[in-house]
RNA sequence: GGUCGCGUAGCUCAGCUGGAUAGAGCAUCUGCCUUCUAAGCAGACGGUCACAGGUUCGAAUCCUGUCGCGAUCACCA
């Protein structure tokens, strides 16, 4: 049994005991640094039960638990805290009992049904940027971070692949581009495409002041433009399976998913399917008939569907349009129903998409439920705060995009820098620098982005590098492989044993082995609430408790051997709790730096 | 205007479903490398937790209102 647990049975115990009164719970907190002990109860909330001063009735508690339960070896009581001192002899079975458990956090798998994550899912007309860097991030970690927690997980995406978008590209490529390829150009397949969206764009704006110029109006000019008539009529041949327009929108396409692979491979995520709205909009239609049949929607006289949310304080909202075609909403439905059923052992799904779509996805759930489905209990929209420049948001037709290929590059280049200065690799080969670089670069990055609070915003400012020490990705990085370094030296295996029994446990110690036992609960707080943060934070707080006993008490000159062997194992776990922690961040961590 | 989210040190952020004197990092300043990697450690400085009420033994945390910032309310995605 735990430890909590049994305090709890006993502080119960002792309440009846002494006070003939029942508590329904016991408050439990982390006792604080200046006061003696390890764990505290807070007498307060008792009072409601139990009349009296809280001073006495902690010391009247405590004095029942120190000689009923052997590890409660003393206690204090400060106002109404009773501290306790528990016995070190706890700590070392414990640390003991996970020592050679290199899955150390992570839940062995329950009997659940799977979670399907959603991230990414970007248009196919420009490449990914900063803000799909926070998207990709924070769903692949929700996803690691759902498995550690004993779910099976699928991860999967929804590409927008049709629509105008895409099709102004390809006006413009037809137009400009005399045929340049991602090969004849040596440009990445979405750089190239998205080159010409902007080229599109250009052209436009060129037609627009044009009219503007010949007395039209702007908005008419916007609606009246010669090339967006085009790339509507384009995009009217597409629907109507016009072959010529097919095979370039797949061939335009095809060279973006050959760049956004690129990019995945670089970040280090992955996916188990795809999905593609091309795919699932008909789905989609389906289903809306489906509704309109069973009295979930209704037709407007125009011949507009649409679904009456009024009774639960939303709006009414349109399913399908007029003309017969999908909106954004009937492709949802259909992705939504698809993944079902291509995933009967999924029960819930996960979408991972910016705060500017919450009301989107309040409806979606609320529709998918209307429609009857069970597993629309189990939707979450991992809802995440846009990602500002100083400057203001990114707009990808002001060029103030910051692109993320560019971005990982620089952060590699930035931790060459500083290896360079500190010039601590001078053995390692170039292609092991590189990659290191590569794993310091990245890791500040991500940990950057996933230590903030998903729904809160992020500042980005491009000027500003990312910074590499204190709370930072490369700091906590830096200390595991401090930790790599005296395992090298000391060739000591976690499987040997120390005499426990004389050992004195230093207080640095102590609070490492207090940190490492509520790791299993912070990933599994992590999945309940969707927060990498979660885990971040507590990986930092770790590292911090692991540096200072670092530089206080000495490790591998320690007093004798079983000194040696427990301190040194204790490093040992502590970084393989940093690398499991890391891991679901999506973080490497290097054996040197 | 309606709805939703956010507001904590100069800056960037923690603060678990209410608990002790609100914590870190960056920046500034002091010390510490002939000893396990100084991307580190030890310390100093720095706060009206946006504001005002309320709930109670106790509020940064919960409720109400105000202000500020952002998002959203399309036959766009």
């Amino acid at each position: 049994m735990k430890l909590q647990e049994t305090l709890e049975l006993q502080v119960k115990a002792a309440v009846k005991a002494l006070f003939q009164s029942d508590l329904e719970s016991v408050e439990f907190q982390a006792t604080r640094k200046e006061f003696a002990g390890d764990i505290t109860v807070v007498v307060f909330p008792m009072l409601r039960v139990v009349k009296g001063n809280p001073a006495v009735i902690g010391e009247q508690i405590g004095d029942y638990l120190k000689s009923n339960i052997d590890l409660v070896k003393d206690f204090n009581v400060v106002k109404g805290f009773l501290n306790i001192e528990i016995d070190n002899s706890y700590y070392l079975d414990f640390f003991n009992s996970i020592k050679t458990n290199h899955e150390y956090g992570f839940a062995t798998s329950k009997v659940d049904k799977a979670i399907m994550v959603e991230y990414s899912s970007p248009n196919t007309n420009k490449p990914l940027h900063l803000g799909h860097v926070r998207n990709v991030l924070l769903g692949y970690s929700v996803a690691e971070i759902l498995k550690a927690s004993g779910r099976p997980v699928y991860k999967t995406q929804i590409i927008n692949d049709r629509g105008i978008h895409i099709c102004k590209s390809m006006l413009a490529w037809q137009r400009f581009g005399n045929g340049e390829t991602p090969d004849s150009s040596g440009l990445k397949g979405d750089k190239l495409v998205g080159n010409y969206y902007v080229e599109f764009d250009k052209a436009y704006k060129a037609e627009i002041s044009e009219l503007v110029a010949n007395g039209q109006s702007e908005d008419d000019a916007k609606k009246n433009a010669t090339i967006l008539l085009e790339a509507q009529e384009m995009l009217r041949q597409w629907e109507a399976g016009d072959a010529e327009v097919v095979a370039l929108w797949e061939k335009m396409n095809g060279w973006v998913y050959d760049g956004f692979e690129e990019t995945y491979k670089a970040i280090g995520v992955d996916f188990d399917e795809y999905y593609y709205e091309s795919k699932t909009y008909l789905l989609g239609k389906e289903f809306i008939a489906e509704g309109l049949k069973t009295g979930v929607f209704y037709k407007k006289d125009d011949g507009s569907v649409w679904c009456d949310l009024t009774d639960d304080g939303l709006d009414e909202k349109i399913v399908l349009r007029s003309d017969g075609t999908a909106v954004y909403m009937t492709q949802d439905i259909g992705t939504a129903i698809q993944r079902i059923k291509d995933y009967p052992d999924v029960g819930g799904m996960v979408y991972t998409v910016g705060n500017e779509q919450d009301y989107h996805f309040k409806v979606l759930f609320l529709i998918l439920k209307k429609l009857g489905f069970d597993w629309a209990d189990n939707l979450y929209h991992l809802s995440y705060g846009m990602v500002d420049l100083p400057s203001g948001k990114m707009k990808s037709r002001e060029g103030t995009v910051v692109d993320a290929d560019d971005l990982i590059q620089e952060m590699a280049d930035t931790a060459e820098e500083i290896s360079k200065e500190l010039g601590k690799l001078d053995d390692y080969s170039e292609a092991d620098k590189k990659a290191l670089y590569k794993t310091i670069g990245l890791g500040a990055l991500k940990y950057f982005i996933l230590k903030v609070d998903p729904k809160k915003r992020i500042l980005f400012d491009p000027k500003e590098s990312i910074d590499f020490q204190g709370n930072t990705g490369p700091f906590i990085q830096y200390t595991y492989a401090r930790i790599q370094s005296i395992l090298r030296k000391s060739e000591i295996e976690n499987s040997a044993t120390f005499n426990a029994s004389g050992l004195t446990l230093h207080e640095k110690e102590k609070q490492l082995l207090k940190q490492l036992e509520q790791f299993p609960e912070v990933i599994q707080n992590a999945a309940d609430q969707h927060s990498p943060a979660l885990v971040a934070n507590y990986t930092y707080d770790l590292v911090k408790d692991f540096n200072s006993f670092y530089q206080n008490v000495s490790i591998l000159g320690a007093d004798n051997n079983d000194e040696k062997i427990f301190r040194v194992q204790l490093s040992q776990t502590v970084g393989q709790t940093i690398k499991n922690a890391f891991s679901v961040l999506g973080i490497d961590v290097p054996e040197r730096m």
